[in-house]
DNA sequence: TGTACATCAGTGAACGCGCGTTCACTGATGTAC
DNA sequence: TGTACATCAGTGAACGCGCGTTCACTGATGTAC
């Protein structure tokens, strides 16, 4: 296919590319040649629209926050029909996400870039942890006040709990070897989690 | 200082050399001739005791796999003096052996390397599972028959919920921006887990 | 103990490669009159 | 509608760099007699 001389849109088909190349190769499989290359452009073309390579990776990132925070709040939908039910819809938007769009993940968990350099990006982060925290702030309210653990840590063992089981089950290590499948995984993890919580009948 | 001719114990001074080039600038900061110049030799030398640099880097990750089965076994201590006291020092190994050997940590679980091209690495990481396995089976069996979720489940919740934390909370996005200390993160969350799996007294 | 020799762990130079980035350039697009 | 010109998105060649790996070599170590 012969495009002409000018390409249309080469800033998003950069990402795209990018998210091919991340999502096959690791996070450091990712060059800006190679990007470059399946957008069937030069290296220098690049440059008209990035900074250079950590900028095209920072926006890779950041489509990837924007992604995620939208599912996740659809997801949680306001706490919708219950804060259970929604809390656990939630749970599996996270790793349908991981699933559906892996070079978004690894660009925003994995590829260790420096947040601070992108000031952008740790807002939109933050945008997508608050809708996390504001769920677990939410189903927290059903507990007696006494025995209510941080709203914030709760959380964030939730996300511990899914981001490990991303990493090891879903890709990584593990990920052929085990004979749970990682929706499953999550699943009763988060169900055990939530009964220890007292937010589950003991005896499910 | 200077040396003879021979270096004495290169290999293991190219694989510490390695570790700290791993711990201080990510799975993908290490080069074997960054390697070999910390250790002080030419990168030629390195091909004296390794294949490659993959070669030295499943070194590491062997290392390491020695280490935290060592550790964990330790830890666990055939489940005395109670399984639950034991679990939970178990748990405290895993965060205190990604603390204290980051290098190690990393190589084994997030430099992405492929166990099955080194048949060594996989029977070790096996080893190291079959510690937190074997710690959850005998858990279980605390547990009245009908509400015992397979063992293997259990140990991957585990899993998955340390290794999430680490990645996180104790390095990562989150490192120094969340109000939780990694280890209090993971010893509240394995409390509740093991509440919710009704091995501790729902009202603690 | 001394000497001849094999072994072996290192050197140093060289290689081809792909990387990110720069630069002067050119051809297409859009706008003013 | 046509023309002159500014803008802008690409090219292509070049750069310096560090990488992993190879090779013939050399100097130190260890061993046999």
């Amino acid at each position: 296919m012969k495009r002409g001389y000018h390409h249309g849109n080469l800033r998003q088909a950069l990402v795209d590319a990018a998210l091919d190349l991340i999502a096959a190769q690791g996070p450091t499989g990712f060059t800006l040649s190679e990007a470059a290359k399946a957008a069937d452009v030069t290296p220098a073309a690049v440059y008209r629209h990035f900074a250079g390579r950590d900028d095209l990776l920072a926006e890779v990132a950041r489509q990837g926050f924007d992604i995620f925070a939208a599912l996740m709040e659809f997801a949680w939908n306001d706490g919708k029909p219950t804060a259970l039910a929604a809390f656990e819809a939630t749970g599996r938007a996270y790793l349908a996400f991981a699933r559906k769009y892996p070079g978004h993940y690894i660009a925003m968990f994995e590829a260790g870039l420096n947040y601070a350099a992108h000031p952008g990006l740790q807002a939109l982060a933050q945008r997508s942890s608050a809708v996390l925290e504001r769920a677990a702030a939410d189903l927290s309210r059903h507990l007696p006040a006494g025995r209510r653990p941080p709203a914030s840590m709760v959380s964030a063992h939730i996300w511990a709990l899914s981001h490990g089981v991303v990493e090891l089950y879903m890709r990584g290590a593990a990920a052929g070897r085990s004979p749970f499948a990682p929706e499953d995984l999550l699943e009763s993890g988060l169900g055990i989690y939530l009964r220890g919580l007292g937010l589950l009948p003991p005896d499910q």
